[in-house]
DNA sequence: CGGCACGTTGAAGGGCTTCAAGCTCTGTGG
DNA sequence: CCACAGAGCTTGAAGCCCTTCAACGTGCCG
């Protein structure tokens, strides 16, 4: 079990401020597990309270009007959820669903609206951080619209890679989090098909080790080569 | 020529603040006017500055390996554009273009960094506008990983029309921007020949009247239900 | 060891892109 | 004032990437 200090003092959300700000955040948290395939919040529900995420991954999807589900962002250890709805008592944009079990740190919205106002500078780390997303966001934008399916998972398994990848010997990188085809797909905007027949390929070639709900990748240069590189689209 | 302070009074993020801030932003302010298709800054460039929309349109593009462009965010009067990466001292997330004539005022991101820290008012502030645009962009993230390309275009256009809409009688909105096919298809991640071919059923079913560069919505509802509603991509 | 979720593979088809050719406005200079 | 150039737009045709449907493996776990 993670203890509610620890994770606070890792996350770049509280690194560094001071310690009796600590002690209030500390004191108004709830704790509690979620296993997988549970939602911590919903789509549209009005946010009093947001999260930290203690162990596990996280992941916030939108509902579609058609039944799909999209995901939109992954959480790991230390990141904030939902932190800026719950300040202003807005609506979640999407719900939250443990990707494995999860240990979660459950704060009150309001409180932070206070510590806001006595302490800019959280503000500004805030600021900091949701930047950082919109950020992305918009990057993901830019893939959805003017890319190729192939380009855009190679690019998702690179930013996966970044979050949650764990180096091993020789260059491989293991990405520690379950990952199926069918999640795949919803993170590129795809069907499971496609992503399967695509990792089917890179395989053939080397680039990546597939197995149930797990990926791994073996050359990184050339998901790169891939993700960034100007070929109209030739299949492997 | 728009004057610094109505802009501010009109402006969500300055609205309502202390006049002794509004003093110190006016008094650091730059103006200038951005022709069609300038470009104020560049995507990658260290942002020192930010701006206010005046009076105009500007648009956030980015640009892919392959050299298409991207429309990510639009700006109207009032709007701050790079207000987040110019307080971190980051990379601009795009590059900002006016889309007609446009009056821009230019801050320095310096100033801001001051401000948040003696007034954390305005910090929510900021959060609060950019917190919207992460929603936004998770809304077209969504649309663009599950949802057809005309549903998509009828969704921009109804966003659109709230953004820059102009009511007419008879619940006729004409949307108060130079807007090509090309435009349309690069806010949508589709061609401008799809554009083309999309406006043109929908004129013949009489929803919109479309023109060189300009688009007026005539029934609403029916755009809506192309937007929202569950029917499999029958052509009009 | 049977059930079920995950995954693979094939085949068919369609929505969209791409390429191409020509049209229609709008502004401009002779 | 008119012609012309060029940007914006339309329309057709070909084709392909990707989805969809379908059937069948495969591995995990109770």
């Amino acid at each position: 079990m993670v203890e509610i200090r620890d994770v606070m003092r890792k996350s770049e959300l509280f690194a560094d401020l001071p310690v009796s700000m600590l002690d209030r955040v500390a004191e108004a948290a709830h704790y509690r597990v979620f296993e997988r395939g549970e939602l911590a919040f919903y789509q549209g529900d009005v946010a009093h309270s947001w999260l930290v995420v203690g162990s596990g991954r996280m992941r916030l999807v939108q509902h579609t009007v058609d039944g799909k589900e999209v995901t939109v962002a992954i959480f790991v250890p230390g990141d904030p959820v939902g932190i800026v709805v719950a300040i202003m008592g807005e609506e979640y944009p999407g719900s939250a669903e443990a990707l494995e079990t999860s240990e979660i740190i459950i704060l009150p919205g309001e409180l932070l609206w206070q510590l806001i106002h006595e302490h800019a500078a959280l503000g500004v780390r805030i600021l900091k951080i949701v930047s950082a997303r919109l950020h992305d966001a918009y990057n993901q934008i830019r893939e959805l619209s003017a890319e190729r399916v192939q380009r855009r998972i190679a690019r998702s398994m690179l930013r996966l890679a970044d979050k949650v990848g764990i180096k091993e010997s020789g260059g491989v990188i293991r990405l520690d989090i379950p990952l199926s085809r069918q999640d795949l797909a919803q993170m590129n905007g795809t069907t499971l098909e496609t992503v399967s027949r695509t990792l089917a390929a890179w395989e053939r070639s080397g680039i990546v080790s597939a197995g149930r709900e797990h990926v791994t990748i073996l050359k990184q240069d050339d998901l790169v080569t891939i993700a960034e590189d100007l070929f109209p689209a030739r299949s492997a």
